[in-house]
DNA sequence: GCCGTTTTCGGCCCGACTGTTTTCAGTCG
């Protein structure tokens, strides 16, 4: 939503420029053109294969790793995959104009308020036109009182059963955010999947779906279970702790919701449809479905039960077994999203995924000296516990808003302070670091002179991120013209649920990081995350080193570093990829490298 | 609306569960 408002204020930008001026249209205002289409020509009663062709060209333009504007014709568009001639036309005329006519005409056509009850679970497009022709519902307010009035009653299709658990979901819209952040959802999963495990009569357990792809995000669980026939799933579902009610219960399939309000789906197979169960519940589904394809033209049919020629199962124990009957590698759940990992797997050219132990060292972190709340000396040696063989320590500089930062001469004793701490600590080396701030005018908040002295300079924005594009992108690259900057850290600033990230022409930022150069962060924080997923691999794409940082303010906190290798396995990087991947040594070159 | 080693037209991934429509449509993943 956000962003189509974003696309009418560039609109105005435009015009006020006079009409030669094309608005800087980004790829994410293009998908979110499409998703739209998509839902109200699904609410229109539209063919349903061209719904599907909206929401895959949304998909597709949303995981380019470059901006479209790069590839500028029709023609290139055209080549896209799911992009015909028409769609390519569609795509121009959102990067020349900012608008689009098609979307337009719909808009005057569907009530905005359908397309938020077509999130509502039980809703449909079926159902939501109904609403709309049989009752004039126009939105989530008017399903609200045509539910309480009774009037819903008298429509077709809206029977007791759906009459509650419509009613359910506006009381749980409510609520707040579907998704959660990965982390939030580990403890429900694990403990739902050790408890089962260790239930009578289960063999097999695995947590698929989004978790298991670790996408930043998790909305439902999804569990595939395997057990000895006679073992009842629902019963077995009502007596785990965390199981609050069963919202669907057949004999293969159940719902449970959990006591955080998360869902849980269960699918009971047998033993020798492990592996394809848990591809087909791992998705993500556009990754499914090329699989699917793909055994179509070998004349094979592919479901969650296996891998099939006629009714011959030929594959679906295993999922290497199933991968390689469809004449693929295994390929990481990680890079399941459908953007290129299967015709990169087709060549023999999956990357191989960076690992927590690849690690060498964590360039962000915090001690008290700022906001942390462990000592230089006690982080330091938390890190070298762990097996990192350097630290580079990043308190936060002090300006207005951060209280407890470093000014100038608080950054010389603390450089003292680790020269001295180096001498102690044996095969370990903590570098000598800031997280300076980025000001609105895109200078940073030290001089130079005490920035001279650091070994690595890390920059973030922490304040004024709301400022128009054009603004926040200049900003960025006046800091990234800083001879001393080495990283920018949280690039686009976003928290999971809280802040959307600001608005920034991110591909501008990552060709001038390139030409500098200086390096991009990964931050590694649960509710961060930021780099995101495709930014990480556009990032990979045009040779910029990611660092991926904990940004930790405590011991415990380089925990998260897991986190942050999650998210960069999901941006198809490699140990080479990542700046932090490289022994000391050869960090300090890159960091020189990175000081004009 | 896209796409092509069965095809430029006629397909488009596949199955489970729910509710209600007494034989299946709608939704979901």
């Amino acid at each position: 939503m956000a962003r189509v408002a974003r696309i009418g204020h560039r609109k105005e930008q435009a015009s006020r420029r006079g009409a030669e001026a094309a608005p800087a249209v980004h790829n994410e205002d293009v998908a979110t053109a499409f998703d739209e289409m998509a839902e109200l020509l699904a609410i229109q009663g539209d063919n349903p294969f061209r719904v599907r062709a909206y929401q895959r060209a949304a998909l597709v333009v949303r995981s380019l790793p470059r901006p479209l504007a790069e590839l500028r014709s029709k023609e290139a568009f055209d080549a896209l995959p799911g992009i015909g001639a028409d769609l390519a036309g569609k795509i121009d005329e959102l990067l020349h104009t900012g608008k689009l006519r098609a979307l337009e005409q719909l808009r005057r056509r569907v009530p905005p308020g359908l397309r938020e009850l077509l999130k509502l679970p039980g809703l449909g497009p079926v159902r939501v036109r109904a609403l709309h022709a049989g009752l004039r519902v126009k939105g989530a307010e008017d399903l609200r009182r045509a539910l309480s009035s009774g009037r819903l009653s008298k429509l077709r299709g809206f029977g007791p059963g759906v009459r509650r658990q419509l009613e359910q979901a506006l009381a749980n819209r409510a609520r707040g955010p579907a998704r959660r952040p990965w982390s939030s959802a580990t403890p429900y999963a694990e403990s739902l999947r050790d408890s089962l495990r260790a239930a009578s009569g289960v063999t097999q357990v695995e947590v698929a779906g989004s978790y298991r792809r670790g996408r930043d995000t998790v909305g439902d669980l999804d569990l595939v279970v395997c057990a000895r026939p006679g073992v009842d799933l629902a019963a077995l579902l009502r007596r785990q702790g965390d199981v609050q009610s069963l919202a669907a219960a057949g004999p293969t399939r159940c719902t449970a919701v959990l006591r955080n309000g998360m869902h849980a789906d269960l699918r009971l197979v047998p033993a020798e449809s492990a592996g394809s169960a848990l591809v087909y519940f791992t998705g993500s589904r556009d990754h499914n479905i090329k699989l699917r394809r793909r055994a179509q033209k070998r004349r094979l049919k592919l479901n969650e039960y296996g891998l099939f020629r006629g009714r011959k199962r030929i594959a679906g124990r295993t999922e290497r077994e199933l991968y390689a009957a469809l004449g693929l590698p295994w390929i990481p759940p990680e890079l399941r999203e459908d953007r290129g990992e299967i015709e990169a797997a087709e060549r023999g050219r999956l990357p191989k995924l960076v690992g927590l132990d690849d690690l060498q060292g964590d360039l962000h972190v915090h001690t008290t000296a700022s906001d942390g709340q462990a000592s230089l000396e006690s982080m330091a040696r938390a890190a070298k516990a762990l097996g990192l063989a350097y630290i580079a320590i990043a308190d936060h500089s002090r300006h207005l808003g951060i209280v407890h930062g470093l000014d100038a001469g608080g950054l010389s004793r603390q450089i003292d302070e680790i020269d001295s701490l180096n001498g102690q600590l044996d095969g370990f080396t903590v570098l000598k670091g800031v997280e300076v701030d980025i000001l609105a005018d895109g200078s940073l908040a030290l001089p130079e002179s005490i920035l001279r002295r650091l070994d690595v300079v890390v920059a973030a924005v922490h304040g004024h991120f709301d400022l128009p594009e054009s603004k926040q992108t200049a900003r960025i690259l006046r800091a990234l013209e800083h001879p001393c900057l080495n990283i920018l850290a949280h690039p686009s600033g976003r928290l999971l649920g809280e802040r959307e990230p600001c608005a920034l022409d991110f591909a501008k930022v990552m060709a001038a990081a390139r030409a500098r150069p200086c390096y991009l962060e990964l931050n590694a924080q649960p509710a961060r995350l930021d780099m995101d997923d495709v930014m990480c691999q556009s990032a990979r794409e045009q040779g910029v080193l990611v660092s991926i940082a904990s940004d930790a303010h405590a011991e415990n906190q380089y925990d998260d570093l897991a986190h942050g290798i999650r998210q960069a396995r999901r941006g198809w990087l490699t140990r080479a990829d990542v700046l932090n991947a490289r022994p000391l040594k050869e960090l300090r070159r890159c960091l020189a490298r990175a000081r004009l």
